[in-house]
RNA sequence: GGCCCCAUCGUCUAGUUAGGUCUAGGACAUCGGAUUUUCAUUCCGGUAACAGGGGUUCAAAUCCCCUUGGGGUCACCA
């Protein structure tokens, strides 16, 4: 038998990262058999722009690299796989228990409904349905038909039975279906309710395995008691616990996102993220793009291998030592027995901690185009193709080294794009380094002098310089080598300083010396 | 509230199915120390957990029960 997964959005307009997370392991488990992964859309309830809503979701699966056998856009021979054009299926299938007597139509009002529910509610009683529709006469039915009585559909629950269900994560777990009110499987006008489509559709689509979130365990024995009066075939389950923020048990949610700004797990995100997405014209403090969606990640300039890796070991683990896998190591590896069974939240810390792992192993071309990117989209580089900007900022990535965890990391260097009269200083540190200490302007006036006289403008030298310069002058290179750092780089401390004044070039370096030693100078005579 | 699920370091987890090899292992974070002109890296080391209570057993993180805590779900949403 071939195994068959399936992830079912709803086109909601993005993909949100717990979510990713269970199409992961959905699709982990189908190639791990060598089998199908299915991307169906639930849209059953959707009138909006389906581009907006389901482009975002389609553009997480690609940037990640988990590809759908059938689907939007690739089509299969179950097609089609919007619900919304798979009305013909759901209307067959409703004659059918309609026909067998295993559903039925309601034609109790809502509000009758409604009011039996809150007094059960009220007496502390299990709410079931009242089945008074039931007693009506097939006759009678067909007239309320004909005569355009509104009704819903319901499934005539087997209140004698038990639910037992044998699930991959969870083991055995058993529903009472005394306990159940018959489920309205569609409305008036025959379109289906989401239990419903989803029966008849993981049945006509073969779909092995539902490996889904923990939050539809509640849904599914209904969805076997369908299975079951359908007379199909009830696939495996397999329900994963959700996705929590960071330090709580609490299922990750867009709606939260302003509490999420505010704790102390997040912040280091938050932080990297509004740099970077400040920095190409993003309003950080826009809810449209958080952390608790994939695309955030992407903006920022994770690596798919960073996101996926931090999400796998997000409720599943190898063994008691591995903690880095690629996809391919994954795909191979993965198996459903180990996934965990509580909610695991997600940890940013971790997170930044695999990107960064996964970033020192990726080769240097790729760092340069990333990078190249987001520089481009800031608009701190004119042209990516530029062969002279490549290298430029080959050099500086190189220098970076394992500073830059994500590509958005690359505007932390800065200086080496900013025009020299746009440099920002770090106002304290000068102030320390540059202002306060009785000398340093002189000697930074006497510094510029040998930089300025010097030929070969490389970074050996430029250290051998500093350090005899220090020695003549009698003070510490700690002294020294700060200020000038301040004052071409704008910062306290950062990548090798002479590596940097050899990218920066001597015209450079003595521009910047020249406007930082006249800024010192009018800092002082105030 | 009903139903269902879950419970090991701050966090992610190994160990639970087949009780002893667990004075509970790893990773991230954190704290020291070494390296580094600075920062980052790297290396070495430290702190840190079986929710509580009862059983069963020679032996319990592991099995059973209760309590507590956390969570999910209770729609003509998906």
């Amino acid at each position: 038998m071939t195994v068959r997964t399936r992830f079912a959005p709803s086109p909601t307009g993005y993909m949100h990262i717990g979510g990713m997370r269970t199409a992961l392991f959905s699709w982990l488990w189908a190639r791990h058999n060598n089998g199908q992964f299915i991307l169906r859309i639930d849209d059953t309830d959707q009138q909006r722009n389906m581009d907006e809503a389901l482009g975002p979701i389609l553009d997480a699966f690609r940037w990640l690299g988990l590809d759908w056998d059938e689907g939007p856009e690739v089509g299969g021979p179950h097609g089609p796989y919007f619900q919304s054009q798979r009305r013909q299926l759901y209307d067959a299938a409703l004659s059918k228990l309609l026909d067998s007597g295993k559903a039925y139509r309601d034609f109790e009002a809502p509000a009758d409904t409604q009011t039996q529910r809150e007094a059960a509610e009220k007496e502390k009683r299990v709410y079931v349905s009242s089945r008074v529709s039931l007693q009506l006469s097939e006759d009678q039915v067909a007239k309320n038909v004909t005569d355009g009585q509104p009704f819903v559909v319901r499934l005539l629950i087997p209140r004698a039975d038990k639910v037992v269900l044998n699930d991959h994560i969870r083991g055995k777990v058993e529903f009472d279906c005394s306990l159940m009110p018959d489920p309205v499987i569609a409305r008036n006008d025959g379109s289906p309710l989401y239990n419903f489509a989803t029966v008849v559709d993981d049945a006509e689509m073969e779909i092995t395995h539902v490996i889904r979130a923990e939050e539809h365990l509640s849904n599914t024995p209904i969805q076997i008691l369908l299975h079951r009066a359908l007379g199909n075939k009830t696939p495996e389950w397999a329900h994963v616990p959700y996705v929590a923020s960071p330090g709580s048990k609490e299922k990750m949610s867009k709606r939260r996102i302003d509490k999420y700004r505010t704790s102390p797990q997040f912040q280091k995100l938050f932080e990297l993220g509004d740099l970077v997405l400040s920095r190409i014209g993003i309003d950080p403090k826009s809810n449209d793009l958080s952390p608790v969606m994939v695309a955030y990640y992407r903006e920022v300039g994770f690596l798919p291998a960073g996101v996926l890796n931090a999400l796998v070991r997000l409720g599943w683990s190898l063994d008691d030592q591995t903690e880095i896998l690629s996809l391919a190591e994954m795909k191979r590896k993965f198996s459903l027995d180990r996934v965990i069974k509580s909610a695991a939240g997600l940890d940013p810390d971790k997170m930044l901690s695999f990107q960064s792992h996964w970033m020192s192993e990726l080769p240097a071309k790729e760092k340069l185009y990333g990078c190249l990117h987001m520089l481009k989209r800031a608009g701190l580089i004119d042209d990516e193709d530029d062969k002279e900007t490549q290298a430029k900022v080959a050099s500086i990535i190189e220098l970076a080294a394992d500073r830059l965890r994500v590509f958005g990391d690359i505007f932390q260097l800065d200086e080496f794009f900013v025009a020299d009269d746009e440099l920002k200083i770090d106002d304290k540190n000068f102030q320390k380094r540059v202002v306060k200490p009785e000398n340093a302007v002189l000697l930074l006036h006497d510094l510029r002098r040998r930089l300025s006289d010097i030929d070969n403008f490389t970074a050996q030298p430029l250290h051998e310089l500093l350090q005899s310069f220090a020695a003549e002058k009698q003070v510490k290179v700690g002294d020294i080598f700060p200020a000038l750092r301040l004052c071409v780089t704008g910062k306290a401390q950062g990548v090798d300083l002479f590596r940097s004044l050899e990218l920066l070039g001597k015209a450079c370096v003595l521009r910047r010396l020249d406007r930082a030693i006249g800024l010192a100078e009018s800092h002082r005579v105030p």
